[in-house]
DNA sequence: TATGTATGAATGAACG
DNA sequence: CGTTCATTCATACATA
């Protein structure tokens, strides 16, 4: 496309820019670049906010790009790509804590133990005594009683007739449920081909591919010796 | 909440390890960082790679945004939708709403600044506004407050030890073959929350708009001296 | 690697 | 209002 070789272009001349704007001298044998660190900060900040943009968009083109291979193929699996982490909740790779199996063994004798609600007095008194056998905070405790309980209600429930929509069948043909929403993306999807489709870009899939991918980044991606990100 | 502490935590450490970790001395009376020419080239790999995806990617954005509010929904969302679409009857339609991004902003926005529990008139002037980037009811303004405030709380009168370091030494997840550069994009995300604070979406179309602006760039978004874009 | 499953976490809504 | 429930999202892990 057009606009890519002007991009190029754009950053040729940025790399030049770069080169002549920043100090330059020698040191300890070696001929480094400078910068100050007000420069650095701001450096920072703009990779960061590409770093956000990046992630938010290509989430989004990740989106699309699944809701184009449906319209383009199949008509089975109207599984939205699940992504936003809400609001931010974002984008950002969360940890999650798991148990130990210890830990896990104390909650479920505890759980066993107390039918009734673990008020924020168990909760502190649980959590101590589980950190003792590795990381853990009231919240964790908090969640997987909260956890806990839902389920076991609705195994039970669910168990007889009908599953409803037990997260159990979230997958697959269950979310099928929503043709308008279908419809929706299939508009979306039109948009994306007439996008994309038209450019085989390869470059930008895989570029997108590093930025979703389970962790591992190419070496290049990162500088050697220190961090900007 | 919790592991947003965390986060701004690793950034903490991240800062102080760049600053470690890049050469650091005196140049003309200014205290300025140095990279080798092999890091420096990487670092504009990087940016190179980052400006063409936030291109490419805002363009779509920009392209989708014509004919849907698509920053007004969240992607794997069909709830809202089904309600605006003509034809198709909305079968199980979802009965929880789910704010859209920029609700969720103006919420924010409308919660720091009032202090207090806001009143009924309130209420429906907050509503009313909203109503004007995707379904919303009065109701759900309303929870939505409620919910914010006895969170917020929870979380501070909880006192609060959260995970802290990483479980690498609770369980450990053999899974991260690569810490490293795991890290390194990890830290780049809670950097970009940290400049947005707490609310990720925040500035999103503002930044894509600096992106697709008329050549002209906030003074901030330029590091002195040279510009990444 | 691709797909499925279990479960930690987030959050809208409802209850007392 | 504080607490709890219900639903959904996202990730660790298993499996093919």
């Amino acid at each position: 496309m057009e606009w890519q070789n002007f991009q190029e272009k754009q950053l040729e001349e940025e790399e030049m820019r770069v080169d002549m704007e920043l100090g330059q001298f020698q040191n300890g044998g070696l001929f480094v670049k400078v910068m100050t660190d007000e420069q650095m900060e701001l450096l920072r900040k703009q990779i960061a906010v590409y770093t956000m943009l990046c992630e938010q968009l290509a989430q989004m083109h990740k989106a699309f790009s699944v809701q184009h291979d449906i319209t383009g193929m199949r008509f089975g699996n109207p599984y939205l790509d699940p992504l936003l982490t809400s609001g931010g909740q974002k984008i950002t790779a969360r940890q999650r804590w798991t148990p130990t199996p210890v830990q896990l063994q104390i909650l479920e004798r505890v759980y066993d133990e107390c039918t009734g609600t673990p008020n924020k007095q168990k909760i502190q008194e649980i959590t101590s005594e589980l950190a003792q056998h590795g990381q853990i905070s009231e919240t964790n405790v908090y969640n997987w009683f909260q956890n806990r309980r839902a389920r076991i209600k609705r195994k039970q429930s669910g168990g007889g007739s009908n599953m409803e929509e037990s997260e159990a069948d979230t997958h697959v043909e269950s979310k099928n449920k929503n043709p308008e929403s279908i419809q929706l993306f299939e508009n979306s999807a039109a948009r994306a081909e007439h996008i994309f489709s038209q450019s085989p870009d390869i470059g930008f899939e895989q570029l997108v591919g590093k930025m979703e991918g389970p962790g591992s980044y190419s070496p290049e991606w990162e500088v050697e010796g220190y961090s900007m990100l």
